[in-house]
DNA sequence: ATAAATCATGAACCATCGTTCAGGTTAGGA
DNA sequence: TCCTAACCTGAACGATGGTTCATGATTTAT
């Protein structure tokens, strides 16, 4: 959280704002109003307009949480496999984690679109780097198919349902989309 | 194309707009505005509402097309394999097709949204029973892990990806999600 | 305590977009 | 040919939602 040198009150407000904001988008979609974020985060919508300049703005750092989070994830997953743990366990965790808050984080991708996509791309790079670990260690534990790729992966968790599918569904998908992934002992693909 | 006793003129103006909606539908997303479509089309926007009386019967009767010409595939598939043709291909062949023209279905799908779900369920509950007999065949025919079911090669139709993946990346999908339907042998899943 | 900079307020502005309607036009049968 | 029902036109309306700005309130350093 960057204070970049906010009065008090400033600051408060500014994490208000994010957090109303997070809570009605998660809710409402992002097609709530900024009157409706301004109200929930108990200030005016002058105030939100000077911490943030347009809604793609607000849009975008909202976004940026969400991206550093799933960066930490993967982190996590990569530090975990250089400690020796079992590559097709972390990425079962992997998917079925980003699934279950896939709900908010496709209403922000599909909001964002190309909004970000520009500035998406470096943080992208990183992601692919440590997928491409994670899919190394697969390989190396023979615990994937031969030919899946990071980038297979990074398909994977970009098209992960959102919140428009019923959660028994979401389940029996993530368990579908893995079958595609880990192989039984053989590691051929057919 | 059902002509329902309208004038020359009227009905000629109608599949205009039907034709023009699709197109701007289909290249800028269900948020084309109606005067758009119209000036498309050739028309006036108080022609366009003549002829539908809001934007959601417009969008409602071009998702209506979309699933009568899904179902006629359906139809196609199941009366091939009762012909004796291989399941396993068909399979491929209807994830295939479904896939090229997912850009389009997305995004009426999603425009459609709960507007139509309603009318939907019985479209898609002859859709479910004519999947239900592929399945059917392609267990007989041991094509497919014990485990799948028709409602999850639904869940993979409708969850196809859209227009806003490229094309490779698209391809790709459709050959790692036929992989957690079709056995090699077998038919147990992991 | 006081000043100056920073920040907050919220009514108003403006653009967009779905929708309507009064008046003009056209098709097609008698 | 002429009449009338059916149809078309397009300016205008109203709701919605992002954005601005003149005015007033707070914080903070001196």
């Amino acid at each position: 959280m960057a204070d970049r040198g906010l009065r008090a009150d400033a600051a408060r407000n500014r994490t208000n704002i994010v957090h109303a904001a997070r809570a009605l988008i998660a809710a409402h979609g992002v097609d709530v109003g900024m009157d409706d974020i301004a109200r929930e985060a108990g200030v005016a919508v002058g105030t939100l307009y000077r911490h943030f300049p347009a809604k793609a703005d607000l849009i975008a750092a909202i976004v940026g949480e969400r991206i550093e989070e799933m960066l930490a994830d993967l982190d996590a997953v990569s530090a975990r496999l250089d400690a020796g743990g079992s590559a097709r366990d972390e990425l079962v965790a992997l998917v079925t984690t980003v699934a279950a808050r896939a709900g908010e984080d496709r209403l922000l991708k599909a909001a964002a679109g190309d909004l970000v996509r520009t500035s998406l791309n470096d943080v992208e790079h990183r992601a692919v780097a440590a997928l491409r670990q994670i899919v190394a260690a697969g390989h190396r534990q023979k615990a994937l198919y031969r030919d899946v790729s990071a980038d297979d992966v990074a398909l994977i968790l970009t098209l992960l349902p959102g919140e428009e599918t019923p959660d028994p569904a979401r389940r029996r998908w993530v368990q579908l989309v893995l079958r595609s992934l880990l192989a039984d002992d053989a590691g051929e693909p057919p």
